[in-house]
DNA sequence: TTTAATTTTTAGACACGCCTAATTTATTTT
DNA sequence: AAAATAAATTAGGCGTGTCTAAAAATTAAA
């Protein structure tokens, strides 16, 4: 049994494992769960004596086993409770991160796996990303940012990488969303900002600090 | 803000007074909260700091305006989250107090109200518990025990006075639930154990431990 | 390769919520 | 009213999770 906070250590370093392939370091853990590098390396000792991660000192952490499927108990549970909010109670995409940060620590099988029924078994959260399976299974999503997207090319757009609730209203600004095809119209190769269509329709201007942070569809052209 | 425990203080305190009227005891909130009447002595100096209850030492507790008003806003919550699992999510209506337990400390207020609207803004728990309204509100239940109805009168089962998973169990092996029209047949003096017709059909012997524990409208004759 | 800069860890402290044991206050009983 | 009992509080301590400041290890630079 978990803390919430080892709960939240947890998520933390797999989320970062999982874009960086590598061991994490004590630094990068402590700005994403926001607390001192010293209080992080009292939450690691504690984490290895649990048998939940790898660690040696000044040597980075990795995820045991155990510890991997930890984290993403806690993600599957964050995920769907999201879908439930934007879904059945009508919160906006922007407005679920917090109150999913508090649900995700409920414990419960039965409540989860009950809710993932509810919903639907639902393949993705609101902002596109994937919902770990009851056995830990993650859809691989094949997406790429926006901003890799050539000239003349299109793409679904499927995710987001930045979660914020500006980056999010900023998106609602422009009328871009989820499932939307986005068609690159023009680039600019001074500033890296892009034109693009959305839907055949209406063409926008967004900057490189939009186009990285916006995931589209892999296998689109 | 509160923390869990102290929500969890407050509660039980209300709980306990709005049973008793009077001023609860160390003790007593010791049993309910499971634990020593050492750390509720700690406890009640903190709550009594923070302006939540109105304490002197050896002289028990009431609640101050702003600590009742938490403590219903957590059994408003509680009983919200009970309402979903058992009408949403089709969980018994013996599985779901320590979920909700959980599920009573999630802090935002649009979610409560949000959930509030989505359930169609209910009146009462799967326990027959009235749920506060946002501004505090509690209907008044008028309900009495069903061993205090006397022998020929009638009465419609609107609660139970205990929650627990053996007792609510008990209960559905009998086939006996909220709604149900119960008529006193018989009594008998010796064990005050009762038989009742229920629904006008079935009838079925209940012991005094059990009679007391149901609670019924008292209006109905 | 020695020095400088950065990263990480240790040391020492604090609030929280809990514990047991001992003491104090209140309540009963004789 | 004094003695016995029960209830409540204080004292001292412990694990958790955090902090700042200082020390140690690693990495980068000269």
């Amino acid at each position: 049994m978990q803390t919430f906070s080892e709960e939240n250590y947890l998520k933390a370093i797999w989320k970062l494992v999982e874009n960086s392939g590598v061991a994490v370091s004590t630094n990068e853990i402590a700005s994403s769960v926001q607390t001192s590098p010293a209080s992080v390396t009292d939450m690691l000792k504690k984490l290895a004596d649990k048998k939940l991660i790898s660690y040696q000192r000044y040597r980075g952490v990795t995820l045991s086993a155990k510890g991997r499927s930890v984290a993403i108990e806690v993600v599957r549970k964050h995920r769907l409770w999201e879908v439930f909010l934007v879904q059945e109670l009508r919160f906006k995409w922007d407005e679920v991160h917090d109150i999913a940060e508090q649900l995700e620590h409920i414990r419960s099988n039965a409540l989860t796996e009950k809710l993932d029924k509810y919903l639907g078994f639902p393949k993705t959260d609101p902002h596109g990303d994937p919902i770990p399976d009851k056995t830990g299974k993650i859809f691989d999503l094949q997406q790429i940012p926006l901003s890799k997207l050539e000239k003349g090319k299109k793409g679904i757009m499927t995710g987001v990488a930045d979660h914020s609730t500006q980056f999010l209203q900023l998106l609602d600004k422009h009328g871009i969303c989820l499932g939307d095809s986005i068609e690159i119209k023009e680039t600019t190769a001074y500033d890296l900002s892009i034109a693009i269509a959305v839907n055949k329709k209406k063409t926008i201007h967004i900057s490189n600090s939009v186009s990285k942070n916006i995931m589209v569809s892999k296998n689109k052209s």
